[in-house]
DNA sequence: TGTCTATACTTGTATATACAAGTAGACTGT
DNA sequence: ACAGTCTACTTGTATATACAAGTATAGACA
C-alpha cells in the first residue's frame, strides 16, 4: 500500500535533480541531514541516497558526502535475443534446420582461439532459423568440445545450441560485435534473399571460467530483421 | 583492508553456485541461516544475499526464500558510443561537416512524433563525421526545438548534436534499433562508398520527462565500422 | 472432501546504536 | 611560513531489535 518511506526520499532527490535545482557537481544533503528533515533513522536516509548511487544519480565518496553525478553520456545499449524466445515471442512459428553438424579437425578452423592442440576435434554446426515459412537467421558456429561433449548428439530441432550450452555450463561473458555485409551465394540461396541485399552479421565469442565455449556468427538478411532496444538512462 | 565480511558470504555463494553445487532453482539458506552460519547478524547476512539478488544472481521472494536464477539467457548488449569520443579514443583526428542546418515546417516531416501541432517548425540537420580522412558517419537528426532552442546557432565542428542535446535537457530514456540497408546515391557519395556496399542503419528516439527530444539517423559503411561489444554476464 | 485457521517460516522495512575510515579545514607549535 | 595535529563532518560496516507482510503447510472443523 504506502510505499516505504526510503522510496519518498528518493523521489525527492530526483525530483530536485531533474529540475535542475541541484545541478552536476552540486552536493546533497548528508545521510545525517536528510534523516532530521524527513525525521527518519539516517539507515532509512542512507539507503535512499545508497539506491541512488548504484542508479548511478549521485556519486558517494567516504569523507566528502554525496554529489550529483554528471549527466550520462548517449552511449548506449541494443539488446540481442535469442532467436527462437524472439520469435515465439512474437506469436510466430520457430523451426530450425540443421544444415550441417560435424566434428572437424582443429587445423582448419580458428581453433587456436578456443585453446586446443592442433590435432583436437572441434564441433561445427550450422542451422538455419525460420519463422513461420521465411528463414529469418543463418547460425554457424564453432564449439568446443571440453565444454559441450554432447553437442554432436542434440536434437537442435528440439533446442537450440543456445539453450544447449548455456545450461551446459555458466557462461560468465561474452563479446560480441555487430557489422553489415554481403553474403555468398551459398548462405544467400539458404536465407533466400537476393543477390547483393545487405546483411546484419553478429560475431559473438562466449566464455565461461575456464576457457572459450563457442564462435558464433549468426547472419540475418537486412530487409527481415532489426537489432532493437529500449534503455533507460 | 580485510575485506568487508557480507563479501565473504557473497564470495562463499558464488562459488557454491559457480561449481554447480547449487543449481538454478536450489534454495540458498535463508538470511538467519547464514546468519548463523557465519556468525553474524541477519541484517549481514541478508547484505549478502541482497547484492546478490540485484546482481542477478539470486530471485528472492518475500515469504519463500531466495532461488538461484536461471543461468541468464544468451540476450545481450551492444555499446553505441559517441562518435566524436570513439574516434579520439582511437587516437584518430574527429572532423565534423555540416551538410546541412535548417528549419523546416512540420508537416514535411514525421514531426507528428514529436509531439508538435503542424505549423510548428522543426530543426533539421545533416552532418558528416570524418574520422581522419575517411568518411565515417553520416547523422541525419529532427530536433525538437522546444528542448534545444539553440540548436540552429551551434557550430557543430566545435561540439556534436549529440553534446549539446545531452546539455541542455535530462535525458531519460531512448529506444533504438540497427538494421543492415543499402543507401541512396547522395548519402552514398558522402560517405565515399561503392553502390550497394552495405551499411549500418542506427535509429534512435531520445526522451526527456516531457517529450521526445530528437529523432536520429546514424549511417555507418559498413566495411568501415563495426558495433562491438562486451558483457560480463 | 473441502475450507478455514493457526503457525512457522521467509523476506521487507525501520530504528537506535556503535565504531571504523576517509576528507577538509582550522588550529597548533616550531 | 610551514608542518603536524586535532576536530568536525562525511560515508562505510556491523549489530540487536522490532514489526510488517507474503507463503506454505499442517491441522481443525464443517
Amino acid at each position: 500500500m504506502g510505499k516505504p518511506r526510503y522510496t519518498r526520499i528518493k523521489e525527492h532527490i530526483i525530483r530536485r535533480i531533474d529540475t535542475s535545482r541541484w545541478k552536476a557537481g552540486d552536493r546533497v544533503p548528508s545521510e545525517n541531514a536528510l534523516a532530521t528533515e524527513f525525521g527518519v533513522s539516517r539507515m532509512t536516509a542512507r539507503r535512499a541516497l545508497q539506491e541512488l548511487g548504484e542508479e548511478g544519480l549521485l556519486v558517494r565518496t567516504q569523507g566528502l558526502g554525496s554529489f550529483v553525478a554528471d549527466a550520462r553520456p548517449m552511449s548506449s545499449m541494443l539488446t540481442v535475443r535469442s532467436i527462437d524466445e524472439e520469435i515465439t515471442a512474437r506469436g510466430h512459428q520457430h523451426r530450425a534446420e540443421v544444415l550441417l553438424l560435424e566434428a572437424v579437425p582443429a587445423e582448419r578452423t580458428n581453433a587456436l582461439l578456443l585453446g586446443l592442440g592442433e590435432g583436437a576435434e572441434i564441433f561445427h554446426s550450422i542451422l538455419l532459423h525460420w519463422e513461420n515459412t521465411l528463414p529469418l537467421q543463418y547460425e554457424e558456429r564453432f564449439v568446443n568440445p571440453r565444454f559441450g561433449p554432447e553437442y554432436l548428439s542434440q536434437d537442435f530441432t528440439v533446442t537450440t545450441p543456445s539453450h544447449y550450452l548455456s545450461s551446459i555450463s555458466p557462461l560468465t561473458e561474452a563479446d560480441q560485435s555487430i557489422e553489415a555485409v554481403t553474403v555468398d551465394s551459398e548462405i544467400g540461396r539458404a536465407l533466400q534473399i537476393k543477390r547483393g541485399e545487405p546483411c546484419l552479421k553478429l560475431n559473438r565469442r562466449t566464455w565461461c571460467q575456464r576457457g572459450i565455449v563457442n564462435i558464433s556468427t549468426l547472419i540475418y538478411p537486412g530487409s527481415r530483421y532489426r537489432i532493437g532496444g529500449h534503455l533507460n538512462f
